[in-house]
RNA sequence: GGUCCCAUAGCUCAACUGGAUAGAGCAGCUGACUUCUAAUCAGCAGGCUGGGGGUUCGAGUCCUCCUGGGAUCGCCA
């Protein structure tokens, strides 16, 4: 259930009455009319914007418009006070009751908050992508949580999901990922390695060296590139990606997909991806012209094959084919979402690190073109993290050399703190982590502070269980909810039918970040209450000798825990239910 | 120079996609532990939403021009 929608439904049908009725024209477009909880609580519980918006094409005054719109929603049960507020603002106060069925459905549904939204269309995710050259390191972590949420958030919301990862092993970098296994290699055997300028330094590779000398003895010793790339190649990137799914499965990410560059070659996908835009006549030969503004010193005229990505939104037209006449990554790529448009899927996400900003137009304007726009692709990108330790930046890793690794993160503060503290922002807003902060047990660590709240509402469900009251959630369901009816109680209640609101919310945006905010809201409205409970005795959960009342409060404590472990859940975090 | 992102309280960030008096936390100040866990709560104080124009009933949000920061810009992926 949404009490947000179903209030809607409600406006639109006083609507059309009044239309009926002759109060309004006919035919009045209601597609803006939105029905929101107002800013300030004390206007009311809902306020809707229907008077404003329908002013003008009905050509009547707002005011008119919500007095006549009042009078009609007053007479449902379930509005106890319609009144008209600004410039026509209509503001709806409803009764306990439904404050209290709220609390009913969140305990009787497991899925309450679940959402027809996304109506089991099919949805691809694609996330984290990195090259197989190494660990994945902190840009990637943060790429792996967004994606991974992200993708839960669309399930959540009733879209069929598909979470994949791109492995980009086609390229020059898994050569030169060979190379440097390669010298590891001889490192292994007992030589002295060679890590030239350019070669991926990191110990990570020094396992990979003894397992090429386990697996080919010295028969690769002294020869040149021709008798091993190929084969060190294909072994070193095997040896990564096993190493990236680690990684991954320390965050609890876990792919349904992995799609593979190189196995896109020699297939003909990639010709057909772009004879198919041929067709459409948007390949051609020709050559570029220099960035605007600042031409580069080497700058040289060159004929290249080029995609017209002018035709879909680009600013101009890109190469997928250097002047050598090999294909450019991008050519691959198109093949590989040209791929996942003829996979059936309804909509495309690719989550990005900010260096693909000059990335999205081009791409965005390939599927435009392949799927004759039928299918939207969504590009989110996540900015920089920056870390911190003890006040000062933290750039270097014991394992990689040059970076801090995900491992490295994770094996410091743990996959729940590491996941949440990075939704606790946009995605495209930079992220300061604090590894000090991050691990700080206080009110000021979001991560904390949500879980301590789930964690009191078990606590007192211990206590409950062991004066023997029920509190099982078919019980809970079942018990009397009238009492709940003091102000402090009702907001909780209130910001729990929040819930499927928010999801639709963050799910409509690709924005799994409001997932974690709400759980904030939630949680402080929780210890809010809680401490009400400390001056008035009336408030506190459990009330002895009173099992009925006491199952009530039980009720609305055990609704908020629900969601607020629904929502955790999402973000991929665990709920606590002790936190000594 | 082109393109994209960002700019909101002293600090770190929200703001329900155009709604009413812009909200939280931290830092500062004042209070609440005989308790269902004080890892919490209540209160005070803190703002020309970087700047100028525009669009309309209404703008932090949309358009435009500036300023400042970041990313990126043909044979890297």
């Amino acid at each position: 259930m949404n009490l947000f929608s179903d209030i809607r439904a409600l406006v639109i049908e006083a609507l059309a009455a009044l239309e009926a009725e002759g109060v309004l024209p006919r035919g009045l477009a209601t597609d803006a009319v939105s029905v929101e909880p107002p800013r300030d609580a004390g206007h009311g519980d809902m306020a809707t914007n229907a008077a404003m918006v329908l002013a003008k094409p009905a050509g009547m005054q707002p005011r008119a418009i919500a007095e006549a719109l009042a009078a009609k929603l007053a007479a449902d049960p379930r509005v106890v006070e319609a009144t008209v507020a600004g410039p026509g603002f209509l503001n709806l106060r409803l009764s306990n009751s439904v404050w209290q069925g709220v609390v009913r459905a969140a305990l009787s549904y497991p899925a309450f908050g679940r959402s027809l939204l996304g109506q089991g269309k099919r949805v691809n995710v694609e996330y984290v992508s990195a090259n197989p050259t190494g660990p994945l390191h902190v840009g990637h972590t943060r790429g792996a949580v967004f994606g991974d949420a992200l993708a839960s958030l669309l399930a959540y919301a009733g879209f069929d999901v598909t979470r994949e990862y791109y492995i980009n092993d086609g390229g020059a970098q898994v050569d030169v990922l060979a190379r440097s296994a390669y010298e590891r290699y001889r490192e292994a055997c007992g030589q002295a390695p060679e890590i030239a300028e350019g070669l991926y330094p990191g110990d990570y590779l020094v396992p990979v060296g003894e397992t090429l000398k386990d697996k080919y003895g010295d028969s690769l010793l002294d020869k040149g590139e021709q008798f091993w790339l190929a084969e060190v190649r294909e072994f070193a990137t095997a040896k990564m990606m096993e190493l990236i799914r680690e990684d991954l499965a320390l965050l609890n990410v876990h792919m349904d997909v992995f799609s593979s560059e190189k196995a896109l070659y020699g297939t003909g996908q990639i010709e057909a991806a772009i004879d198919r835009l041929r067709g459409m006549g948007l390949i051609y030969e020709g050559v570029l012209e220099p960035p605007k503004g600042k031409t580069p010193e080497d700058w040289e005229p060159r004929e290249q094959t080029l995609f017209r990505s002018t035709a879909h939104g680009d600013d101009v037209d890109r190469p997928v084919k250097k002047s050598d006449g090999s294909w450019t990554y991008f050519a691959p790529d198109i093949a590989y979402h040209f791929d996942k448009v003829n996979r059936g899927f309804d909509a495309l996400i690719d989550v990005f690190g900010a260096d693909h900003g000059g990335y999205v137009k081009r791409m965005k304007a390939a599927v435009s073109a392949l799927s004759s726009g039928r299918v939207p692709l969504d590009i989110k990108l996540t900015q920089l993290v920056k870390l911190w330790k003890n006040g000062e930046p933290f750039k270097m890793s014991k394992r990689a050399g040059n970076f801090v690794t995900l491992r490295d993160v994770v094996e410091q503060v743990g996959p729940d703190v590491t996941r949440f503290t990075m939704l606790t922002r946009k995605n495209d807003a930079p992220l300061d982590f604090d590894f000090a902060k991050v691990l700080e047990q206080s009110r000021d660590n979001p991560v904390f502070y949500v879980q301590y709240a789930h964690a009191r509402v078990q606590s007192v469900l211990r206590k409950a269980r062991d004066a023997g009251v029920a509190v099982d959630d078919a019980s809970l369901a079942a018990a009397d909810l009238t009492t709940l009816s003091h102000e402090a109680e009702l907001k909780l209640a209130k910001q729990v039918a929040e819930w499927p609101r928010v999801v639709e919310i963050a799910a409509k945006g690709n924005e799994p970040h409001r997932i974690a905010f709400y759980l904030y809201e939630l949680a402080s409205d929780l210890h809010s209450l809680w401490n009400r409970g400390n001056d008035d005795v009336s408030l506190r959960f459990l009330q002895e000798g009173d099992a009925a009342t006491t199952q009530s409060k039980i009720a609305l404590i055990r609704a908020t825990a629900v969601v607020i472990s629904a929502g955790l859940g999402i973000l991929g975090v665990t709920p606590m239910d002790e936190m000594r």
